[in-house]
RNA sequence: GGCCCCAUGGUCUAGUGGUUAGGACGCCGCCCUCUCAAGGCGGUAGCACGGGUUCGAGUCCCGUUGGGGCUACCA
């Protein structure tokens, strides 16, 4: 298949900001950010503001900090002037009357005198019964005395679109091959509606040609949309763009995905503790596969590697489990510069302060390394960091039954405890030899000392080594979490 | 209803006429082990159905079934 010309690709991405950045759109933005920057093309970000009832301002600015985040930078959108502006449609309103008029003059359109009301009465009359749902043509062969007297009923006018009657318009697309629609059933649609707004279908195929936009990558939702699209493009005489419509990616029901199946944006992810790796890596598996084992791939990788011809046909199911999975590889492996960077927030939100100088840097650091395989998001890293820390560690219900509340423990604890005072250095090494040895001498397994301290000192019946958290901890806390626990113990 | 798209394990997918149908998530088991993860190893599970074409179909064609999308003076 054609990709057509490599050296002026200029792609868009064109949310309408009636909400946030659902990840249905951050794959589109996704897959249209890497055509561009893998054929040197330029990303464009169009903002289809025109439905003003739906529209917010903090949509808009929900959508622009997501897409940033994600890493998916515009060339040309808002605050980013490319000499194709303005990039929202509804500042646009010039090209859509110029446009209008050039069909105007071509004789392509004609006005329409029919209420909604109207409409929608005589597409009930038909029965419906496999008879045509589109425009009846009823005042397509309007006179002008027809019109007139329309007009001097005060009605108003939307403008549509003269659609053949006969033949086809083929769409060569990039995904699906050629795809055929017969022109009898699209009927007149309107192009300019009775208020001179555009129609969405008018208003892209103008922005497109006046942004020169060279490929359309958009959802397969848009699909039966095309034909319409084509056919004004033939009558304004301009050369279209190459199509792609990607895979729509679906809820479990296997209905597009949708807020009703739980968490859908972007921004959500990012808040429970997602890393843009995760997500952009798994997003970029929705419809697209590199081979038949790689899945692993950072933002530069993907530019490298991302093709259209590898997009699949069929529509994905959004896998919030797999998702996760990535999300737990990328905190794993992730330089752990980044990681605090990126937990920074997090912490002082929690009150948590990494102690100053490189040692304390370095304490964290060995903290983070021993807490990152088990956890999967940033919000659960710094949750389950907070015992390290000289802060109050709640001790879990479940496990005080369990584990402290239990014969002998208290006795453990406090011989634990005048063992852990005298160990030197308060390292790994030392206190695991310390615990085992008074283990060995108390005629005990080393678990049974091992449970009670990693509760009294964590508050959690897991962790990670213990041997390793209490040298993290450091001998203080140990010892008075040791003290408190002892209280309660049996 | 009409038009269009789609169809490989539960999920994401590789596969482009000849493969023991490959990988990943999940799940199960084992190893490691002080718990929990991570990691390693092993396992579970799939070509929707029916006709063709062909020496030979997951791969090509037709149909059926199933799912989805579009059918607005929404985008």
């Amino acid at each position: 298949m054609e990709v057509g010309n490599t050296t002026t690709v200029r792609v868009r991405f064109a949310p309408s900001p009636s909400g946030y950045l659902h990840v249905g759109g951050a794959r589109t933005a996704l897959f249209n950010w890497l055509f561009a920057r893998r054929a040197g093309g330029r990303f464009i970000l169009r903002i289809e503001d025109t439905d003003q009832q739906r529209s917010t301002g903090e949509s808009v600015a929900a959508i622009l900090e997501d897409l940033a985040w994600l890493g998916l930078d515009w060339d040309e959108g808002p605050g980013a002037d490319g000499g194709h502006g303005p990039y929202f449609q509804s500042q646009r309103s010039e090209f859509y009357r110029r446009y209008a008029g050039l069909l105007g003059d071509a004789g392509l359109l004609y006005p329409c005198y029919c209420t909604p009301e109207e409409l929608e009465a005589r597409r009930a009359g038909t029965g419906g019964e496999g008879k045509f749902q589109g425009y009846d043509g009823r005042c397509r062969e309007l006179t002008p005395a027809d019109r007139v007297r329309l007009e001097a009923e005060g009605r108003t006018s939307a403008l549509r679109l003269r659609v053949p009657t006969s033949g086809k318009t083929v769409v060569d697309d990039g995904i699906r091959g050629r795809v055929e629609f017969a022109n009898e059933i699209m009927g007149d649609f309107v192009v300019v509606r009775a208020d001179g707004s555009p129609t969405y279908n008018f208003a892209v195929v103008a922005d497109d040609i006046e942004m020169g936009i060279s490929h359309v990558i958009r959802g397969e939702d848009h699909l039966s949309n095309t034909p319409r699209q084509f056919l004004i493009y033939e009558a304004l005489g301009r050369a279209k763009p190459f199509f792609a419509h990607i895979p729509l990616i679906l809820g479990p029901d296997r209905t597009r995905l949708s807020k009703r199946h739980g968490a859908t944006s972007v921004g959500q992810y990012r808040e429970a503790g997602f890393v843009q790796e995760a997500v952009a890596n798994y997003l970029s598996l929705l419809g697209w596969s590199y081979d038949d084992r790689r899945e692993l791939f950072t933002v530069p990788e993907l530019v490298q590697a991302f093709s259209l011809e590898r997009v699949s046909r069929n529509p994905a199911v959004f896998d919030p489990g797999k998702l996760e999975w990535f999300n737990g590889h990328y905190l794993r492996e992730l330089p752990l510069e980044i990681l605090e960077e990126r937990l920074d927030p997090l912490m002082k939100r929690r009150g948590l302060t990494i102690p100053a100088g490189p040692d304390g840097r370095e304490w964290y650091h060995r903290v983070l390394n021993l807490l990152r395989p088990r956890v999967h998001n940033l919000e659960e890293l710094a949750a389950d960091s907070a015992y390290f820390f000289p802060a109050e560690v709640p001790l879990d219900p479940a496990g005080l039954e369990k584990v402290i509340r239990k014969e002998g423990v208290a006795a453990r604890l406090t011989a634990a405890r005048e063992r852990l005072a005298g160990v030197e250095p308060f390292n790994q090494e030392e206190i695991e030899e310390a615990i085992r040895g008074l283990a060995a001498e108390l005629n005990l397994k080393a678990g049974d000392l091992i449970h009670p301290l990693r509760m009294a000192v964590t508050g959690k019946t897991v962790s990670p080594g213990l041997f390793e958290v209490l040298a993290l901890v450091g001998r203080e806390l140990t010892l008075d979490r040791i003290d408190r626990a002892a209280c309660v113990a049996g």
